[in-house]
DNA sequence: TGCAGGATCAAACAGTTGTTCGTCCCTAGA
DNA sequence: TCTAGGGACGAACAACTGTTTGATCCTGCA
């Protein structure tokens, strides 16, 4: 017992309260709000707690930013690489094209669901994608491991096709993932006069397993 | 005669120089660099005018943004409408798909030909869709009048569809072109070991349409 | 030629930014 | 009980932000 009982938080992993504290309040500005547009006080002030603290116990607000990213993108790129292996079992060692994409939608997806936490956590890291540092970037461009097994797997899944045109529709297919911010989410609202439910995320899911299936074996 | 030779550069329309020399290197830096990343020092520097110019020929900095995003949108806009209206008078009023689909890819994806000015104007418009200010943002959600036509006239191609179904892959094909980023390309060519080739316009467009028409057919 | 007035300029403004500096608190170990 | 040290605190720092000011230039027009 040192002095602060376990924190129910996401980001907690026995450091100090306010650390943590920081860290969660980061996220969901910097996830609402953008990177540039959330200062040091911000965060502090949403955190309650000093303004010294950011650099105390990050470095920077820079730092701090990379920090959160490297651990949602960690987690999302484990859950991922878990589906994709589950399927991998339960088909031989050769999923179908769906298996796979369900294996690539599914954890954001999941994780997007109105009343979860980790609603926050998918905003900040579709957010770093186009907002991230020159650091995150990098990162995400040159760390391509977790991506290339999937494309393994979709090549083993339609060795008919040319490689190129399996990177190509992987690439579209991040593509429809990444568009499903708040923003979009409204504006999909407003076109479709309320027709479309974003909260049912299990038939989000299989209407873009529907196209995007569909999309690979043309 | 007034004082200056008709400018080569896609912003005049006739104004001082000086402010189209801000407008457009401020539309360079923004699409390079991002929104809060790009000072009014930067821009008047670029365009080695004074700094006062911005305050004096936009009122604002974000006016000025705003500017440029109102004018390359409603360029992008026109575009997209004359391609769909084209692709109606060729098929009796009822387009198939996949000329509807043309009508919304192609616009952007031509003029981010690697040659093309406009390929500034493209990369801008996509971050103004992340990145931008609650102004912008409003303008991208509630103005769907001219999606809704695109929507209409895929109802009108699959009348069998439930038209949810319709609207959501829509929104599946607009997150295949605004994943159209630098870095994006960048991570596909790392991935890829440089098998796909960015600079191919037209091929990416055909491998666009049959993914998404696929989709739309499924 | 003289003059209005738009355009440009250097300079300064007030506010905000991320970061750092001592100081104080407060608990764990001697 | 005393003390060493990590943690939190208020306060200040220097740099940078967008914007404004007033003077100066220059051109078109009378």
């Amino acid at each position: 017992m040192t002095d602060i009982p376990a924190s129910h938080d996401a980001a907690d992993t026995g450091e100090a309260a306010t650390k943590a504290a920081v860290f969660n309040a980061a996220e969901r500005l910097f996830a609402l709000h953008g990177f540039q547009n959330v200062s040091v006080r911000d965060i502090t002030s949403e955190a309650g707690v000093n303004l010294a603290s950011v650099n105390y116990h990050f470095g920077s607000k820079d730092a701090l930013l990379f920090e959160i990213f490297r651990r949602r993108t960690a987690e999302l790129n484990r859950e991922r690489a878990r589906m994709l292996h589950e399927a991998s079992d339960n088909h031989q060692g050769r999923p179908p094209v769906r298996a796979i994409l369900e294996a690539l939608f599914a954890p954001p997806l999941r994780w997007a669901a109105p009343s979860l936490d980790r609603r926050i956590s998918v905003q900040f890291i579709i957010r770093a994608r186009s907002e991230g540092t020159e650091e995150m970037r990098d990162v995400l461009v040159k760390d391509v491991s977790h991506l290339a097994r999937f494309a393994d797997a979709l090549i083993l899944a339609r060795p008919d096709l040319p490689r190129e045109t399996i990177y190509w529709r992987l690439h579209f297919c991040l593509g429809m993932i990444h568009n499903n911010r708040f923003a979009e989410f409204d504006r999909l609202h407003v076109l479709s006069d309320g027709a479309t439910r974003e909260a049912d995320i299990e038939g989000l899911l299989q209407r873009m397993l529907d196209f995007a299936e569909a999309g690979f074996l043309a």
